[in-house]
DNA sequence: TCTGGGGTCCTAGGACCC
DNA sequence: TCTGGGGTCCTAGGACCC
């Protein structure tokens, strides 16, 4: 049996905490840039507010519906998943943290009733910590997925689903007429795993809700579609595919990549830009012990503007040493970008991509038979460059090709951010009599 | 004027090997 | 006129997730 919890709304209930004037209105948090919404409050969904709608667009709500819109703060958020995370991890043995906002617990050996557990902690989570929750128990992953959706519904779509399952919704605990009955209710696009344009060719064949699919032959899916996808069936049927991921992989690829507060159109700014991009994504390998063999970066125009010319390139290096420098990755990414780069137009965003990444150690040493293009790596420098920076917060101490000047022409627009109210001195609240 | 960021897995097809 | 069989690796593209 498995457990998903996930925080309602997570961003959105993050802000609230801190600031209770915003319980009961329509609010959103905004994506990097400000540019779109990113989470919304259920007042919110109700003004009409769609995910990913550009703020531009929804900026007259600002005045006529009182909407508020705040810029992503994702240092606060990710400081209050780390404690709602801790607080879940009670409800059973093994915990797979699968984002911010939710995780897996594996409810093998626990006793006693499930629902009742359940809801006293979603009642410590909200005490606690004062984010809101849903609750969803099935016997496999994509059954507690299903039941979290239904637990959501259950209450805010009155009619969608029986009222007592919202909040708290445990599939295991209802007789198969039920379940099946709960299955037929939801559309096959909910399903974990069905995006919309299998949805589409799901539906095209028949297959309508997640009952449909639950009964569908998995081996006439896997045919049609793929295993992914049979697996999905068989999910829903009750026989477990997926297993609890408690051990985070160490990632393959790594980011980072942004978009511009205002356009690019000389050469040094975007040097500088792609060498801030390259420090921090050297500082997400090192946190992660690994080095990469292989760096991307690519630049690109707003496809948003038609009236511009546009131009999107990437090109990606070969590095002979494998490493995790700060260094010796923004020389390498400098040296892309100036290949990359034409006069003449107006960048929107770029970005540095890590690749062939490899533990620390397995790296394989390579003969000196050609002349080095790159620096040597420093590790001590580096060493010391995290010290300093985890003492006296990022940034403190970083390459000096990533500009000198702050803040940076190209910085990110964020005009609406709060305070760090939990991981920083300077955001602490207040309390006067 | 204004449109996010960061991942994973699977499949098909081509290059290449013996 | 006749032209094998089987395998691996890599890449690009497509789908999904939050």
């Amino acid at each position: 049996m498995f457990a998903l919890i996930d925080g309602n709304n997570f961003y959105a209930s993050c802000e609230r905490v801190f600031r209770p004037s915003l319980n009961g209105r329509p609010l959103v948090v905004l994506s990097n840039n400000d540019g779109c919404a990113i989470a919304r409050s259920e007042e919110a969904k109700a003004l009409g507010v769609r995910m990913g709608a550009p703020l531009f667009k929804i900026a007259h709500l600002l005045d006529e519906a009182g909407l508020v819109a705040v810029s992503a703060n994702f240092e606060l958020y990710g400081d209050m998943s780390e404690r709602l995370m801790s607080l879940a991890a009670g409800l059973g043995h093994r915990q797979e943290v699968y984002s911010i906002d939710e995780c897996f617990v594996d409810l093998t050996g626990v006793r006693g009733d499930l629902t009742l557990r359940a809801q006293r902690l979603r009642a410590r989570i909200a005490q606690w910590i004062g984010i809101p929750t849903c609750i969803g128990m099935g016997s496999t992953k994509t059954l507690a997925k299903l039941a979290n959706h239904i637990a959501k519904n259950a209450e805010r779509k009155p009619g969608s689903y029986p009222v007592e399952h919202a909040q708290v919704c445990h599939l295991g605990a209802v007789g198969v007429d039920a379940r099946e009955a709960l299955l037929g209710q939801t559309a096959i696009a909910e399903v974990w795993g069905v995006g919309p344009r299998l949805a589409a060719q799901l539906q095209a064949e028949g297959l309508h809700t997640a009952l449909d699919l639950a009964r569908a032959n998995p081996v006439v899916v896997q045919r049609r579609w793929s295993v992914v996808l049979a697996k999905t069936a068989l999910e829903l049927s009750g026989t477990a595919c997926l297993g609890l991921e408690d051990v985070t992989p160490d990632k393959q690829q790594l980011a980072c990549t942004r978009s511009f507060g205002q356009p690019v159109h000389a050469l040094p700014e975007l040097i500088e830009a792609v060498n801030e991009f390259a420090s921090r994504a050297a500082e997400k390998l090192r946190r992660q012990g690994s080095v990469a063999a292989q760096l991307m970066v690519f630049i690109r125009t707003s496809p948003f503007r038609r009236q511009d010319r546009q131009h999107s390139a990437h090109r990606s290096l070969a590095l002979p040493v494998p490493t995790h420098d700060s260094t010796v990755l923004c020389e390498a990414a400098s040296a892309l970008v100036r290949h990359l780069y034409q006069p003449g137009h107006a960048y929107a965003k770029a970005g540095v991509m890590l690749m062939d990444l490899r533990p620390v150690g397995l790296e394989q040493g390579r003969l000196a038979l050609e002349p080095a293009l790159l620096p040597p790596s420093k590790p001590a420098l580096m060493q010391a460059m995290d010290a300093i920076n985890q003492r006296h917060g990022r940034g403190s101490l970083h390459v000096a090709s990533t500009g000198a000047t702050h803040p940076r022409a190209w910085g990110m627009k964020q005009a609406r951010k709060t305070p760090a109210y939990t991981t920083r001195w300077a955001g602490l609240l207040v309390a006067s009599a």
